[in-house]
DNA sequence: GACAAACTGTAACACATGTTACCTTCCGCT
DNA sequence: AGCGGAAGGTAACATGTGTTACAGTTTGTC
C-alpha cells in the first residue's frame, strides 16, 4: 500500500491535465488504491463488478473467450484508461463479457459506482473522460474487427507485435509463438510458419523466447 | 414533415418510459425531425457531424469498410437506439469512422450537439441513455468480433439472416446471395454454396430472392 | 415471343489456415 | 555429463474460403 501523499503525487502526475482540481480531491477521497502482479485476473467472464477501475500505471490486456475456451485479445488498457465495461456493469448491474489480465505490474484506483453518476452531473472533465473511454474503446473494438474482417493471419501477428511494442515500450518481447498463437486465436505451427516468413521480409527478428519488431508497413 | 403534435404523440410513444417529461418537452423543442427512405446514406467514412440522431422509427445498418472498398456489416440500430459514433464525433469533433444506411423508411430526431452535454448534467434519465447507448454498442461490437473470430461462415450466414429477421420483423427476407455476400465480406459463390448447406439442414428455404429463415441452434 | 439482365447452381482450382506428427535445439536441473 | 521439458522447424495432409468460368433459370421489357 502507498501512504496517501504518494498516492496524492502519482494521481496529480497521471491526472492533472484531465481532471480538474476538485475532482482529483474527490477521487483521492473515495477511491481505493490497489497494485497488482503481473499476469492477475482482475476480472473474468461472468464476474459482477461494484467497483471501476482507474488505470495508474501498467497494463491490462482485455480478452475475449467463447464457450469452448478459445480466446481472442482484443486490446489493451493503459495509464488513464478505465474499462469502459465495467462502467456499464456497475451502472446496469450486468456481469462481465470480458476478462481483463494485468499485462505488468499495475497500479489501479476503485471508484464507488454511486461516485461515478454523481460525478457526471458534477464535474464536466468527468463527464468528458467517460465518453472519451467509451469512445476509445468502441474505436478499439472496431479496429479489432478490421483486423478479423480484413486482414490475414501474417499482418495480424505484425500487428499483434507492434502494438505490444507500443503498450510495453519496448520493440524486443519476450514472448514464445504458442502465446502469441493463443491471444490470436490461432494454433502454434501456423504462427511459426508465418514468424518464418515475416523474419525473411525483414519485419521482425527472433530468437527462442525473444522477438525483435522493426518498423514496416502493414 | 410532420406537425408537432404528431411529432409530440410519436415521441411520447417511444421513449415515455425512457426519458422523464421534462426531457422530452426539450427533445421537441430543440430536436429537428427528419424522415428518411430506406437505402439512403445517413452517414459515411470520414463525415464529419454536428447533430445526433435519435431512432423513433424504422432501422439503420452500420457498415464498415476498409481503404480497399471491402465492406462489413457491424450491427443495426432500432427504435430507441442512438448512434454512439455520433456521440463523441460530436463532443470530441472526430470524423465518423463508419458507415450508416437506412434499411426501411426510418423516422429520427436530430439533437443539436450543445444539447447533450446540457443534458447529461440536467437529466438522470439522459445520462443512462447514452450510457446504455454506448454500452448496447460495445456489446454489439463484440458480438461481431465473436462471429469473426469463433465462427464460420455458415453460421455467420445463419446468425446474419436470423439477426435481419428479428430487425425487420418477418423470417421471409427479400435479399439476393449477392447482397449477404457483400455484408459479410465474402463471395457470391461461397453464399449460395452454403446456403444450399442451410437449406439441406432444414435451417432455412429460399427461392429467388427470397429466403424463409427458420428457427435453429447456431 | 425475343432479348437482356439479374439471380442462382456447379465445377475446378488456388490459397490460407488448421491439424497431426515427429524432429531438433536450447535451457535448467541434478 | 545426462536428463527432461519447453521452444521452435518442418512435412504432409485436411478443411474452409475465395476465384474464375460458364450454364441454367427467372424476370421484366420491348
Amino acid at each position: 500500500m502507498l501512504k496517501d501523499n504518494q498516492l496524492e503525487v502519482l494521481l496529480h502526475e497521471k491526472f492533472q491535465y484531465v481532471f480538474e482540481a476538485d475532482l482529483l480531491k474527490e477521487i483521492l477521497k473515495y477511491g481505493t488504491f490497489r497494485e497488482i502482479e503481473p499476469d492477475k485476473t482482475l476480472m473474468d467472464i461472468g464476474d459482477s463488478i461494484s467497483q471501476m477501475p482507474l488505470l495508474i500505471s501498467g497494463s491490462i490486456k482485455i480478452i475475449r473467450e467463447d464457450k469452448s475456451g478459445n480466446e481472442l485479445l482484443l486490446y489493451y488498457l493503459e495509464v488513464g484508461d478505465t474499462c469502459a465495461m465495467t462502467i456499464n456493469c456497475t451502472m446496469g448491474k450486468k456481469k462481465s463479457e470480458i476478462r481483463a489480465v494485468t499485462e505488468e505490474l499495475t497500479k489501479l484506483i476503485f471508484i464507488p459506482v454511486h461516485k461515478m453518476d454523481e460525478w457526471l452531473v458534477k464535474f464536466q472533465t468527468w463527464r468528458t473522460f467517460i465518453l472519451d473511454s467509451y469512445n476509445t474503446r468502441l474505436m478499439e473494438a472496431i479496429d479489432a474487427i478490421d483486423n478479423l474482417a480484413f486482414h490475414n493471419m501474417e499482418q495480424r501477428i505484425y500487428k499483434y507485435l507492434w502494438d505490444k511494442a507500443l503498450v510495453t515500450g519496448t520493440q524486443v518481447l519476450r514472448l514464445t509463438h504458442a502465446q502469441i498463437a493463443n491471444d490470436l486465436n490461432s494454433s502454434r505451427v501456423v504462427i511459426s510458419r508465418l514468424m518464418k516468413k515475416l523474419e525473411k521480409d525483414g519485419k521482425i527478428k527472433y530468437d527462442r523466447n525473444q522477438i525483435e519488431v522493426k518498423k514496416a508497413e502493414i
